[in-house]
DNA sequence: TTGAAAGCGCTAACAT
DNA sequence: ATGTTAGCGCTTTCAA
C-alpha cells in the first residue's frame, strides 16, 4: 500500500505538500496540486487513517451502544443513525450489549475508551450508572439516565402512555391493563407506566400492570401472556412495545378472543416494520428520525466542545397510529 | 490518558520492559511484572490500539456491510456476527449499504481498506463485482457472487425453494406462484426462483413469477400485491422473503381471501422474530447461527494466510418450519 | 533480564 | 510556495 513519501516521491515534492493539498490547507501552487494529484492517482494511493489519528486528529469513529439490532425498533434506530453519521463523515462501531451482559457492556466501553472513538451514542445500560459517569468521551444517551452531565434523548413516553392509555379508555373500555418491560429506575418503562397509571386514576380506575423484561425469551413470554389472557381477558391491554402487543393479538387469536369487539390492544414503538406489515396494530409513533438526528446534533457539539451546556433532557413529539382500529376501523 | 511512557516512569522500568509484560513476551521477571501491572493499575492505562495497529499489528475489526439492519433477517444476522466476533477478539464496524447505493458501498470499501479492518464480510452487492475483486483485505461473501477467489457462504437456497414449492403443492395446490426480489444475475433470489420453476416444472405447472425489488418501499409493494390478488387469487404463493410473505398474507385478509383455504402462503428466512410473533406463518428457515460461525471461521482463516485455499460455495442446509398451518393446522 | 533507539505513516510547527 | 523535522504511542530489533 502506497504512502504519503511514496506520492510525494513520484511527484517530486515534499511529503509536506503532499498532506496540504491531502487536507487542503496552507498555500500551494496549482501546478503543485495537479502533480500531487495525479501521483496519487497513480498509485491508488489511501490515507493511513491510523497514523492520523495517532497523530491527535479525530478517529471518526463513533461507538453505538445498543441492546441489539434484531429488535425492529433498535434495528432501524441504529440504520438511521448510521445513515445519518455516515453523511457527517463518521463511520460506526456496532457494539450489541444484550440485556443483562454488563460485563460485554464494560469491555466496549473500555475499548472505545482507549482513543479509538470520538464519540458514543448509548441505549443500553446494563452498566451502573456510575461508570458511565466516569466515561470521558463525549456522550448521549437514549432513554436513559447514564450520569448527571449525560443528555438523555427520548420520545414523550410519559405522554404517548398517556394517549394509549386514553384511547383504550375511549372505545369505552374501563378494564384496561398495561404490559410493561423491567421496571428498572432509569427506565423509560417507568413514565410509560406513570403515563398508563394517571389516566387510570383520573378515571378513578384501578391499574393492572404485568411486567415482562424486556430479555425475556419469547417462549416464556408467549406462556406468560397465555397464561394471562387464560385467566382473564381484559377490554384493553396497552402494551409498551408493539412487539409484545403483536403477540397479545396472536394469543388473542389463537384463544379465540375476538379482536378488537372483546380485546382492544395498542403498543408502543410504531417503527416502519409494524406499521407496514402490521398495519392493523394500533401504536403510538416514536419519531425515530428525529431521535437520532437530535442525538447526532448534540453528539457533534460534545466533540466539538467537550464542555458545551446542553440540556439534560430532550423529549420528543410521538403520535399515534391506527388508533381508530380499536373501534375496529 | 495515561501512556506507556508514564507506565514505565511509575514503574521505574524502560517503556520496552512495560511493552513486554502487557504483550507477554520475551524474559521478565516476576518482580518488575508486578511492578509494572501495579503501575498500570495505579494509572488506569489502556494501551492506545491506534499506535498499535500502526506499528503493522492487527486493527482488530471486521467490517461488515449489509443492506441494512432494519430488515428482521439483516438484523438478526448481524446481531449473531457482532456476537461471535465479539468473542473472537474483533469489534465491527457497520456498513449499511441499502439497495442502490452503489456509491455509498464504494466509499465504505474504500474507508475500510485504508488500513482500517482486518477482515470485511460482504452481503450487499450494489458494487460491480470487478470492483470487489480489487479488493485486498480478506472477504467473505454471505450470499452472493463477488468475484473468483471470495467464498460465498449462503443457505440452500434452491432446495429450500423445493421444499417451498412441494409444500405447496402437497396440499393440493396446483396454481402456485412465486414473488422474488430482484432477479439480478449473483442475486440469491436466482436460485430460489429456479427451485420453484424446477419443481413446477417436474409436475408439469406451468410457473408464475412476479418480481418485486428488494429496497421497493412497502406501499409500492403493499400496492403491487394488492393489485396481483385482486385481479386473480392464486391457491398458493411461495415469497422469497418472510416479510414479503406477511404482507400477502395481511392483504389477503383485508380483501376477504381465506387463508389457508383459498391461498396459502409460504415464505423464506424464518427469523427468531416471525416464528416468535407470526408463527402461523409457514416458512423455510435459513441457519443464522451456522451461516455467521461458517462465515468467521472462514474470515479467520484468511486473516491467518491470505492465501488459504477456500472451498468456493459452502451451502448449508435448510429446514421447513410450520408447514402444517399450510393445511389449516 | 533489561534498555536504547529506530521506525510505523502522518501532521504541524518552524524554517526558508 | 515549499521543505525540514520533531513527534503521536507503541513495538521490536539489537546491544548490553
Amino acid at each position: 500500500m502506497a504512502k504519503l513519501s511514496d506520492v510525494a516521491a513520484l511527484a517530486g515534492v515534499s511529503v509536506t505538500t503532499v498532506s496540504r493539498v491531502i487536507n487542503n490547507y496552507g498555500s500551494l501552487s496549482e501546478k503543485t496540486k495537479q502533480k500531487v494529484f495525479a501521483a496519487m492517482r497513480d498509485l491508488n494511493y489511501q490515507p493511513n487513517s491510523l497514523a492520523r489519528s495517532l497523530q491527535g486528529k479525530q478517529t471518526k469513529l463513533i461507538g453505538l451502544i445498543f441492546p441489539g439490532v434484531s429488535h425492529p425498533f433498535f434495528g432501524e434506530l441504529v440504520q438511521d443513525l448510521e445513515d445519518q453519521l455516515f453523511k457527517h463523515g463518521y463511520r460506526v462501531i456496532l457494539c450489541n450489549a444484550s440485556a443483562g451482559d454488563a460485563e460485554k457492556e464494560r469491555d466496549y466501553v473500555r475499548m472505545l475508551q482507549a482513543n479509538q472513538v470520538d464519540g458514543i451514542i448509548a441505549g443500553a445500560h446494563n452498566m451502573p450508572v456510575p461508570e458511565y459517569q466516569k466515561i470521558n468521551a463525549p456522550l448521549i444517551s437514549f432513554d436513559r439516565y447514564l450520569g448527571d452531565n449525560i443528555p438523555i434523548v427520548s420520545s414523550d413516553n410519559y405522554a404517548g402512555a398517556r394517549l394509549a392509555t386514553s384511547a383504550l379508555l375511549d372505545t369505552g373500555a374501563r378494564d384496561v391493563w398495561v404490559l410493561t418491560g423491567a421496571n428498572r429506575p432509569g427506565n423509560p418503562t417507568n413514565d410509560r407506566l406513570r403515563g398508563y397509571q394517571d389516566v387510570m386514576a383520573e378515571k378513578g380506575l384501578t391499574p393492572h400492570a404485568v411486567e415482562i423484561p424486556f430479555s425475556t425469551a419469547p417462549e416464556v413470554k408467549w406462556a406468560t401472556i397465555k397464561r394471562m389472557l387464560s385467566s382473564h381477558v381484559p377490554e384493553g391491554v396497552f402494551a409498551t412495545d408493539d412487539m409484545t402487543a403483536i403477540m397479545v393479538m396472536q394469543i388473542a387469536r389463537t384463544l379465540g378472543i375476538q379482536i378488537p369487539q372483546q380485546l382492544r390492544v395498542i403498543g408502543y414503538d410504531g417503527t416502519v416494520l409494524t406499521r407496514n406489515y402490521y398495519p392493523e396494530l394500533a401504536t403510538i409513533v416514536q419519531p425515530i428520525t428525529a431521535i437520532s438526528s437530535l442525538m447526532i446534533d448534540l453528539l457533534m457539539q460534545r466533540i466539538k466542545d467537550a464542555d458545551a451546556q446542553l440540556e439534560a433532557r430532550y423529549v420528543l413529539p410521538v403520535r399515534p397510529y391506527a388508533a381508530r382500529s380499536l373501534l375496529g376501523e
